[in-house]
DNA sequence: TGTGAAGGGT
């Protein structure tokens, strides 16, 4: 493991894993700032509704001067009351007032607290400007902030922590990190509060030495082992996804908190590392800290990447166990788990319990039912949603869209574009390419087309290749052709538009066009993802990859899928050899159509799962046409629901039908 | 009387 090296002079400064770089000065330092800037999500007033709609700054002053009980005016009063000469203020006044502002983000009312603190005898209080300084920067208004900052005479070391925080807090990770030499060069000791938040900052950004520097200056100021700088430090590793560092410096705290041992869990969650951010739970329990609601919207979320279902259940029985309210906050993520491993009735279910849902529960709502083929259902739940009088915003079109293209809802999809534009929501690129997948799917070729030409933005890779998917649906090899071009000018080395291509072109005999496509597949190295289904039992992943015969049970899942083939057959099922795009004979097409990978991971969850359990299958492209009908049939024979989860929607098979009702 | 770190939907 690498040794962190402590900088003992300002002029130089190390980072991780040795020595980086030798840094003369201060402004030197500023070459190694980079101007790209990545934003990080500030949630620090999340949970502040209710108090906010009893928002009253008089009766916040009340608790404490009686005399304003006669005063039932709430808001600005006191500030009349100043002037009217009935209130003597003084210094810890203003202050309170300010803070009011900040904590229920009421900025208007605060710049007439501020404005009527400019003009008070205590205008020159460095303590109340800084809290000036630190409502503006909360409430997210920067160049406020700044005014303060820059007009300020005299600066203290929170005064600067206070305007670093602020741009670190707002997504201006740069203009944070800009302002630490600065500080410096002003002789302010930098203590616990900037690290924190200059390691927040340097997070944000993608050039890995700015964050090694900090650590550096941390190390040399001796904050490292402070709980919320180490968290940061945890934090800072993770987001370089550096986990390695992340756990070493973890590991070295002797201070640990929940925000340590949640910024872990998260980083590995968004790693989609799910049995790693489990077993960091596992940890973190044994060390008795208490989850919360980071720990569990971040396990939930990790849950939902790998299809964890069982081990998300079981920690969802955990969190009912402690006691935590299933607020938005949770709930969101749980839901999302659910929807996404299938299990439909138990998102509806958290949906139903949530104690306070927002704008994104209700999203996640519409995108289970969309990715479940609901298509009508989608549409009810929005407009229940509009009744509530949470407002629909870009997503929530999104999900609507999504929905009518999935169930070919056309006239509709139509409708709901127009209403989104009328509600002043500007489209992007994810809704045409949904408008162009709608009007495609729906075989109206030459209108996606229409539309593309028709469009306010130049058209990307991904707008001509759903179109290129359309064409491949309904076989337009022409038009197809065409939107290939496009989208290899734009993105040649994206694997899926140069098999659709080919598919195109081998389904329909073109065997010459299609191996052009394959020769210059290869020439400019674009390799095909195999195919590959996953199936979760007891607990651990089964893999299998199309014509793959290395599986340990592989005689027996070959015997099984014999089985349900002969059966399958005897009631109607035909294989459909189109579905094999390779230049073989058609005996040897079947007996590829047999080692699809989906074939392989039901056969095998049939010789590992109880009778009459539901089989949930994984899947990294969309099902083939073949499997999709053999499936049907199967459900029928093994009296089994079996739920496929493919890369665009689920498909649930349940007595010889599927819930898309055939439209994919 | 003032300053800090952790989560989510297509």
């Amino acid at each position: 493991m690498n040794k962190f090296i402590v900088p003992f002079s300002d002029n130089l400064i190390f980072v991780n894993g040795g020595f980086i770089s030798t840094v003369r000065s201060i402004p030197n330092y500023l070459r190694f700032l980079s101007t790209s800037s990545t934003a990080t999500p500030n949630a620090s007033t999340a949970l502040l509704s209710e108090e906010e709609e009893a928002f009253d700054l008089t009766s916040h002053v009340i608790q404490e001067k009686d005399y304003l009980k006669k005063s039932p005016n709430g808001g600005l009063r006191v500030l009349d009351l100043i002037d009217q000469g009935v209130l003597e203020p003084d210094g810890k006044l203003y202050n309170q007032l300010l803070n009011k502002c900040t904590q229920l983000g009421k900025i208007k009312e605060g710049k007439l607290v501020h404005n009527h603190f400019l003009k008070s005898r205590f205008k020159h209080y460095m303590v109340i400007q800084n809290t000036a300084l630190n409502m503006y920067a909360k409430c997210g208004c920067l160049d406020d902030a700044r005014q303060v900052f820059d007009k300020m005479p005299v600066k203290d070391m929170v005064t600067w922590t206070a305007m670093i925080t602020g741009y670190s807090q707002n997504e201006k990770p740069e203009e944070a990190l800009v302002l630490f030499p600065e500080m410096l060069r002003a002789e302010m000791k930098p203590n616990h509060f900037t690290f924190s938040s200059l390691l927040k900052a340097a997070g944000a950004r993608t050039d890995e030495r700015e964050g090694g520097q900090i650590h550096g200056f941390c190390l040399k100021y001796g904050y490292d082992s402070n709980v919320y700088v180490g968290s940061a430090l945890v934090e800072l590793y993770c987001r370089y996804e550096r986990m390695n560092e992340a756990h070493f410096v973890f590991d070295g705290l002797v201070d640990k908190n929940e925000v340590s041992w949640n910024s872990l869990i998260a980083a590995h969650a968004r790693k989609s590392e799910g049995d790693k951010a489990l077993r960091v739970f596992q940890r973190m329990q044994r060390h008795d800290f208490k989850p919360t609601h980071f720990t569990y919207s971040s396990i939930f979320s990790a849950c939902a990447s790998t299809g964890s279902l069982e081990q998300g259940k079981w920690i969802h029985a955990h969190m009912l166990k402690s006691g935590l309210k299933l607020i938005a906050f949770i709930g969101n993520t749980l839901l999302d788990m659910y929807a996404k491993s299938g299990s439909f009735d138990d998102a509806i279910r958290v949906f139903d319990r949530l104690v306070k849902s927002d704008v994104v529960s209700w999203n996640s709502m519409l995108t289970a039912y969309a990715q479940h083929g609901l298509g009508e259902k989608t549409l009810d739940h929005f407009e229940k949603m509009k009744k509530t009088g949470i407002e629909p915003n870009s997503v929530t079109f999104l999900c609507v869209l999504t929905a009518c293209s999935h169930g070919g809802l056309l006239d509709k999809g139509q409708y709901y574009f127009e209403l989104m534009k009328k509600s002043n929501i500007e489209p992007d690129v994810s809704h045409y390419v949904t408008m162009v997948d709608l009007l495609g799917r729906a075989g109206q070729l030459d209108r996606a087309l229409n539309f593309i030409e028709e469009l306010p933005i130049e058209p990307t890779s991904a707008i001509w290749g759903a179109l290129l998917g359309a064409c491949r649906m309904h076989k337009n090899m022409e038009l197809g052709a065409y939107a290939a071009e496009r989208v290899f000018e734009l993105d040649p080395y994206d694997s899926g538009p140069h098999i659709l291509l080919y598919n195109i072109y081998a389904s329909a005999g073109k065997w010459n066009e299609a191996s052009k496509v394959r020769k210059f597949m290869k020439e400019i190295g674009v390799k095909k993802e195999p195919a590959c289904s996953w199936v979760d039992i007891e607990n651990s992943v089964h893999m299998f990859v199309a014509n793959d015969d290395n599986h340990p049970m592989q005689n027996e899942i070959n015997k099984m899928w014999g089985k349900i083939s002969e059966k399958i057959k005897e009631i109607g099922y035909v294989p459909d050899t189109s579905h094999v795009l390779l230049y073989v004979d058609e005996q040897e097409r079947e007996v590829k159509l047999q080692y699809h990978s989906e074939k392989l991971a039901l056969a095998f969850a049939l010789l590992k799962t109880p009778p009459g359990s539901t089989i949930r299958i994984k899947k990294n492209i969309r099902v083939c046409g073949d499997c999709h009908s053999a499936f049907k049939y199967a459900s029928l024979v093994v009296e089994r629901e079996i739920i496929l989860r493919d890369t665009n929607r689920f498909h649930h098979f349940y007595r010889g039908s599927c819930s898309c009702g055939d439209y994919w």
